[in-house]
DNA sequence: AATATTCCGTACACTGGTGTATTGTGGAGA
DNA sequence: TCTCCACAATACACCAGTGTACGGAATATT
């Protein structure tokens, strides 16, 4: 009555990489948050026991920091690239920016859920909050550097770029309860469309 | 070396009753999410043993069922209780409730906390899931009633109840990264203005 | 005061998880 | 082909937590 391993390793090789192990901590993480990683399960959706994981990692800590890392990578990468791909038109520049955090919410349905349960490891680890709220101001960043290009005002741009980041994060876990993501994405234009015709007849 | 309890019960005879337990569970779930809410902990912060709990409660899951019935409770009244509360000019009566929503970020905190941690549970049990989202659903439908008596126009309060009520969701747990309470409110207001500007002066 | 009821303490069995030490094993290089 | 070593299995001790059975104390009730 031994069950198969659920999740076959990722690379043909028999043996594991400690690569191997963080994408399965990945995924609990994923479907369980951060509590929901144990060792022992994950060891066994990855068809060995624990012995592999003690190799890999010096304890249960480890592994949490070392997932913590890599995902705190990937975010500065891709912030980089964000602020790096821009395009002469504003008003495209802004919806592409739109676009790609929203995606988070829809292709990108495993990231978001982490960085949800990262928020939630974030209100007992000082250190996590700290890591969080660094990413938070870069993108905030973003997006009031992408809105006052927009608006051409600095003001309404704050405004905007605040309303519209934690719109997005929020939208993260109300979802896909009060509104679905094609549907925020709209309620999104048809605000920034307010702000576009004001401008063009301003009082 | 037995400690002493770190949280005397609330009522001042030595035993205690379901509702006790369940203040203690509330706090517990506030400082560690329902992950951390654990039967021996929470006893001996009441300064007794399980004992008591199995007394109360049949099992950890009745706790668990217990805690969040009370907060359903609690929020369907307090909904109530701003949809009664109505004020004639409709801009105060928007402002109203927006400060509503925000103290729970501010003077509420406990609450916020709570709400937090249950929308962590919400993403394993599809029963807190259900429940969260005819929450949400309530609420937002409150946004847009208000907003569209300021309005006056369907389309636009539908966009800006969405954008608004995602936002202060997305604050309660970015915060106080990002920004803070009163800071978030300027922002909004500020977005408010600029709908009563643009109305009064049409393109 | 005697008794019943309500509440709590105690002791035990059991589960699921970590970490460690030690032993195996299969594959790449000499 | 032999050998070494990177990787994994096994077996152990240990801890935290749940649930249960039962006994004991405190409060009501008569």
């Amino acid at each position: 009555m031994t069950a198969a391993p659920k999740t076959r390793r990722r690379s043909d090789s028999p043996r594991l990489t400690r690569d191997d192990w963080l994408d399965a901590a990945f995924a609990a993480v994923v479907e369980g948050g951060f509590d929901k990683v144990r060792v022992l399960v994950i060891a066994d959706a990855l068809g060995v026991t624990r012995g592999s994981f003690y190799w890999h990692f010096s304890d249960h800590a480890d592994l949490i920091a070392a997932l913590l890392a890599r995902w705190r990578e990937n975010e500065i990468a891709s912030d980089r690239r964000l602020h790096d791909e821009s395009t002469p038109d504003p008003q495209a520049d802004l919806e592409r920016l739109l676009d790609a955090a929203l995606a988070h919410a829809g292709v990108d349905l495993e990231n978001m859920r982490f960085e949800l349960a990262l928020r939630g490891l974030g209100r007992r680890e000082p250190a996590v909050a700290q890591m969080l709220s660094e990413v938070d101001q870069a993108r905030m960043a973003l997006f009031e550097h992408k809105f006052e290009r927009f608006t051409g005002n600095a003001k309404t741009a704050a405004e905007l770029a605040t309303l519209f980041y934690l719109a997005i994060v929020g939208s993260y876990q109300a979802l896909s309860r009060p509104v679905n993501p094609p549907q925020l994405k709209e309620h999104l234009k048809g605000v920034i469309n307010h702000y576009l015709i004001a401008r063009q007849a301003p009082a």
